[in-house]
DNA sequence: TTTATTTATGGAACCGCTTCCATAATTTAT
DNA sequence: ATAAATTATGGAAGCGGTTCCATAAATAAA
């Protein structure tokens, strides 16, 4: 592999001129530009990132940390960031946190990116602890939170209103004339969860009605255990129109397991989920849902972590709020 | 951040011993290790990659290139391939061709990754001609293959047998007594839509099966496509009690008109899949699907391009058989 | 104990780039 | 034309490691 110096050497000048040359950091003349040019392409020449790193300070890599790659969910977050940065010429390198089951893998994971000198690190963590989170961004400030809301640290988290979308979803069933209402939560655990859920209940409480508690089962975000929650539902023998499913694989689950029973989803029962993942189009009947705009959430949060380690100045907005997608799998109880 | 040399002062030895302490490549007496060590934690010391990387020629780097996230199908391989090199301290860089429409942008990705050096390549690619594919690998020879089968690169790709694939669907629907049976296929452009087409028809052939040339639609692996080939085989009013999809997409698309048109799966038309994702297990009724071990797959390319990059000699399969398995969309015709 | 052999050590050279600085070339002012 | 100011250039130093080599320390053999 050719160095600068080979160029430098074939092209008659100094390795100062063709570094200049190839960053564009300070002027060429046209005359040395030209030889340079030439000379480059007759040795073939690549400039080493190793090299080019260590001596600027910078490596051009973002280290990106993600609970997993099974969700729907992540798919658009994946895709968003990788055009975002490919376009600046950043590369990513990957963590997938998906065998971890405590914080402190979770937190081996994330030392993994930063052993590789990231210059940042993007992390969508929705299990860490607002805690943990400020030590790690006290330790680590090039740091950005996607899908995470911490005031003291608006600037460096992005995220939805997910008490709004709550109030969305009741808003709908609402106007379709909705009384007799079951939940299916998520995991209680997480901060969104929660705020969906109430926000949920807090619209319906404007309008007076109030959700028998018998009617609200965790399916805690997974398909096999919201099957079961929706099982549980069934059994009650306490009547109940319309569901709402704290996400998607909720919704899928619900759909799926009602529909078993018999019922027609979209007629006998109303069902909303949450997220509006690409998939949400494709049940039957197609499901109404909660959407994120994930794909503005992931692209500030890009422009936020160029700003920090690049003082760039890109533009940045740090919450966002969720619209709903009517489909098929909701309808008014007066049909 | 302290360097090498902070470390070597305050443990009071020499650079070379610290480096040695580290990497482990010559012995280092008890005496100085215990200072090193001492000094390390100390200073808290993290060793520079790109400066190891400039020194040792090797990034310790693996690029990935796959052709999207969207599907669930890549999910499973992303997940092993980040477990299997996270284990053993590799990083990887992503690039994700899902915007590229054409072989240049494709090529261009690529270059993106080598644009980084990388010590080696895992890529995924089924659109890629296989001229394409041995001029990158005369080029960057560090490369390895999945999903693709080429005989002269045998010990560098990473595949199925999709023509058993097909049979194995096809023996499933003659033990069943299906004669009158349907196909959508995927992108017969790609060479494994063929071969799992081809290797159903020959299966069903030797039992004295033919499908009815009106009975094979397109489904170009996509749900949408699907949703309309499946609906053009119903409006033909030529019978069918089988059909086979070259996708889970399809497969899931199948299921889903075929029940809006009021017929029963599993009970008045068996239908089975392609790939086994996760999914398959959620449709109604749980789709019967022809499975890949994408993680051995995925597992062995990652062993193969580490015996490439690092002189390892992990033992390496390049071929797999798929199985099928079997759920609630299929069932015997005598029923 | 002395000598021969093995093992550990310090430090220089090097990896391929960027950047600074002193100097050369060029342009502008006088 | 000469002096002054500006712009471009070559090359050395430095980024933080690894590795080689000559030497020092430790151990084994005589």
């Amino acid at each position: 592999m050719a160095t600068i110096k080979d160029v430098a050497k074939l092209a008659g000048v100094g390795v100062g001129t063709v570094s200049r040359h190839l960053s564009g950091n300070a002027p060429v003349s046209d005359k040395a530009g030209k030889k340079i040019t030439a000379a480059m392409a007759e040795l073939n020449y690549r400039p080493n990132s190793m090299a080019r790193s260590l001596s600027s300070k910078r490596s051009n890599i973002i280290g990106l940390w993600v609970p997993s790659f099974s969700g729907s969910f992540h798919r658009k977050m994946l895709q968003t960031i990788e055009r975002e940065l490919r376009k600046r010429d950043k590369h990513i390198i990957l963590a997938n946190a998906e065998d971890s089951t405590s914080d402190k893998e979770r937190i081996d994971c994330l030392d993994y990116l930063i052993e590789r000198d990231c210059d940042g690190i993007l992390m969508s963590c929705p299990e860490l602890s607002v805690f943990e989170l400020a030590k790690i961004e006290a330790r680590y400030p090039k740091v950005v939170f996607l899908n995470r809301n911490i005031e003291e640290l608006t600037e460096k988290t992005f995220s939805v209103n997910h008490y709004q979308g709550g109030r969305l979803a009741a808003k709908h069933f609402i106007e379709l004339g909705h009384t007799e209402i079951a939940i299916v939560t998520g995991r209680m655990n997480a901060q969104d969860a929660q705020s969906r859920h109430q926000g949920f209940l807090d619209e319906l409480a404007t309008s007076g009605i109030e959700v028998n508690p018998d009617l609200i089962e965790s399916g805690g975000y997974s398909f096999h255990q919201s099957v079961e929650a929706t099982e549980k539902l069934l059994s009650k023998n306490q009547a109940f129109t319309a569901l709402f499913c704290s996400n998607d694989n909720s919704g899928m689950a619900a759909i799926s397991t009602l529909s078993k029973h018999g019922l027609s989803v979209g007629k006998d029962v109303s069902v909303i989920g949450y997220d509006d993942i690409d998939l949400a189009e494709f049940t039957s009947p197609a499901m109404t849902s909660v959407n994120i705009p994930l794909e503005d959430i992931s692209q500030n949060a890009c422009h936020q972590i160029l700003n920090l380690c690049y003082g760039e100045s890109l533009p940045t907005k740090n919450r966002f709020e969720p619209t709903l997608t009517i489909r098929d799998s909701t309808c008014s109880i007066l049909k």
